[in-house]
DNA sequence: ACATTTAATATGTCATACATATAACAATAT
DNA sequence: ATATTGTTATATGTATGACATATTAAATGT
């Protein structure tokens, strides 16, 4: 139960708590996408506040992409989104160290679990694509041109994973992956050279190995990180 | 980029405009926690619109824990939390088929990558936790009480990765996980039983194994749903 | 019966007024 | 002079009424 729940009850505004009481009543009241809900005016007299209240707290439902509203045919409840949310507040300037430390923990944890969905989805044009990014990597020097290869193998990777939300929620993270791998030393940079496991060597694996194989090599490819932490 | 994010542009109402400008200002002009941001009315007129109109943008704002306003004071740049955003719209009756299958695949990665972090951070007396969990377990016969173990075992590893992003990320998803669990038909839940990794032999791993024995174990624990998948 | 017009309706936007909490300052008492 | 109290200005919170606009439904005319 995160803190932020349990506001100073007195704190909460009224729109806070009408927000509250709409969320509610459209869980107990089992709303589904399509259906609608009363208007504006019919809230507003249930709950004894004005309009203006209940447009203010419906106002977020409709960032949230929980509800949409036509002229004249009311309002009706929609499916949302649920990582176009979270990509909103997903900026390393609104963020506490701590979380973000966090946050880049969940990919590495991520990239080495997701070596089975690799195994179960890859196809040889898939395959090619690697062998593509892998190439052009190996051919240049430009340490800004390495970095770019290095984000496109692993987004290839989580691409191959067919899944769309993981391939999402890793894209959400960039930025933040962005900060804390800026905040690595040069040393701590140099090790990633010294690590005995490439972009090529994985790609060998995931070619003609095994998941168990890929991820121990995963593992290894990606303790510079994990020594950090 | 999300595709929601190009609604057409005809349809977006002028708060929803108002609201992206604002996101617009609030990075270019690098808010930060704690930053005051100019008052409602100054913002009004700035852009040409009533007041009503910026609150009902601002009040979106406030619900993501982005800005936060007090009387007289004004208002300030929060940092969001932004878990409790996603929280909001994680719901089965909400979310479509699809995605939710993708959200339990990404569960299922995420257990079998969780291996390191366990290893680098367990205690005795998170062991010792783990130990009495499994010891109810296999006490009890009652169905209920066993799937109530079963997610408490879980629950309790990503405690010991120390990580409390995953944790809540884990905790907010269980819902999901729950819905996609009873779709399960009973033939495939069988198949539980018969996975030859009891919760024990990942304990008895954990204390006393690798993290690389830990992850083929846990593959082995989790393989009845990914071959669901 | 069909097309056109008109009226009703619910949301979108605005202007205004007042309530309320807070900060800054002034006044008073000790 | 310090502490307490009172006053005022200010920015947000809430309510009300008005009008615009798009859409549905009814009414009208041929």
């Amino acid at each position: 139960m995160p803190i932020s729940r349990l506001n100073p009850a007195s704190a909460l505004s009224q729109v806070d708590k009408i927000e509250r009481q709409l969320e509610e009543f459209f869980r107990n009241e089992n709303f589904e996408p399509g259906d609608a809900i009363p208007k504006e005016m019919d809230l507003a007299e249930a709950m004894g506040v004005s309009r203006t209240a209940i447009r203010e707290a419906i106002s977020r439902f409709r960032m949230l992409g929980i509800i949409e509203s036509r002229k004249n045919r009311g309002m009706i409840i929609t499916r949302p989104d649920f990582l176009l949310n979270m990509h909103r507040v997903m900026d390393p300037k609104l963020l506490d160290g701590e979380t973000m430390k966090e946050i880049f923990e969940m990919r590495l944890v991520i990239e080495m679990g997701i070596g089975d969905l690799l195994f179960l989805r890859k196809t040889e044009e898939s395959l090619l694509k690697l062998e593509e990014i892998v190439l052009n990597e190996e051919k240049t020097n430009n340490r800004i041109d390495r970095l770019k290869y290095d984000v496109e193998f692993h987004s290839m990777l989580y691409k191959i994973s067919g899944n769309k939300t993981i391939l999402r929620f890793q894209k959400m993270l960039l930025p933040i992956f962005d900060y804390v791998d800026s905040g690595l030393s040069s040393r701590q940079r140099n090790m990633k050279k010294a690590g005995s496991i490439s972009h090529r060597d994985l790609l060998d694996e995931l070619r003609a190995g095994s998941p168990e194989g890929f991820r121990t090599k995963m593992h290894t490819h990606l303790l510079y990180y994990l020594q950090k932490i």
